[in-house]
DNA sequence: ATGGTTGCCTCGCAA
């Protein structure tokens, strides 16, 4: 079973890239953040004619994660819980063979002087209390999407230059390593534990030429899903495309 | 040197 989380930077500017990639990649479950549409205006026809079903969760203009399978995705949740207060379409989750799949598009928090960065930080918390709910359930769940979080120094071309954004301070790697350490596994640093390598490069200042990039773009799996690890690893070929959005794909492969 | 780019759909904001 094979699980995709990509940044598309709006599905709208994406849609010919997405659907490429996606015949290549070929995943069974695809998940999307930053579709930058209401839910109403998701492309689903595009999808359903590759043999998806489609869940989206949207706004205008910003934000939205959808949640794309081959088979039916089951007890759907739509929003992530703890605060019924938050509108921003951030998450959604669902029941896909057996597996608890989740979009999720994590609050960047820049600039940390900001009201973003609390939400940033409370959000992260709210992550944690459902990431732990998840685990009691004992089964297979693979929490996917934008974490807006570089975990280790290694995994950024220039920790210096990052070391006051809000992607990497102390204070966030702090609230993701919480997330990691009740019981997840990072899909990618499992599978390779020496690699260097990014999932987004920005657009400016020639970032992708010079592979100066940062790997925020994550999958994190509970124990019955670790257990069931077989390959994992970073599209980098959807970057270099064009019109490309500024993150690329990120997998993982579970046996069956 | 505080640069530059993309997408939203407004004349700025978010990333």
């Amino acid at each position: 079973m094979k699980i995709a989380t990509f940044n598309v930077n709006s599905i709208k500017a994406r849609l010919p890239n997405v659907l490429e990639w996606l015949k290549e990649a070929d995943p069974d479950v695809a998940l999307l953040q930053e579709i930058k549409c209401q839910a109403a205006d998701f492309p689903v026809l595009e999808f359903q004619s590759m043999g998806y079903q489609v869940q989206a969760v949207g706004q205008k203009s910003y934000n939205g994660v959808a949640l794309l399978s081959k088979q039916p995705a089951e007890n759907v949740l739509e929003g992530l819980p703890g605060d019924d207060s938050d509108e921003q379409a951030r998450y959604v989750e669902a029941t896909v063979q057996g597996v608890r799949v989740a979009s999720l598009y994590l609050p960047n928090g820049n600039p940390v002087d900001s009201e973003k960065y609390p939400y940033k930080l409370g959000w992260m918390k709210r992550l944690k209390a459902h990431a732990a709910t998840l685990l009691a359930s004992e089964q297979p769940v693979v929490l996917a999407g934008d974490y807006n979080v570089i975990p280790e120094p290694r995994d950024c071309y220039d920790p210096a230059a990052w070391a006051g954004d809000a992607l990497f301070l102390p204070e966030t790697r702090r609230h993701f390593r919480e997330i990691v350490n009740l019981g997840y596994t990072d899909a990618f640093r499992a599978i390779h534990p020496q690699r260097v390598a990014y999932s987004f490069w920005d657009y400016q200042a020639g970032r992708w030429p010079r592979d100066e990039g940062i790997r925020i773009d994550h999958l994190l799996l509970s124990p019955q899903a670790a257990d069931r690890l077989r390959d994992a690893g970073i599209d980098k070929k959807a970057r270099g495309r064009e019109k490309a959005s500024d993150h690329t794909p990120v997998w993982c492969e579970l046996d069956s």
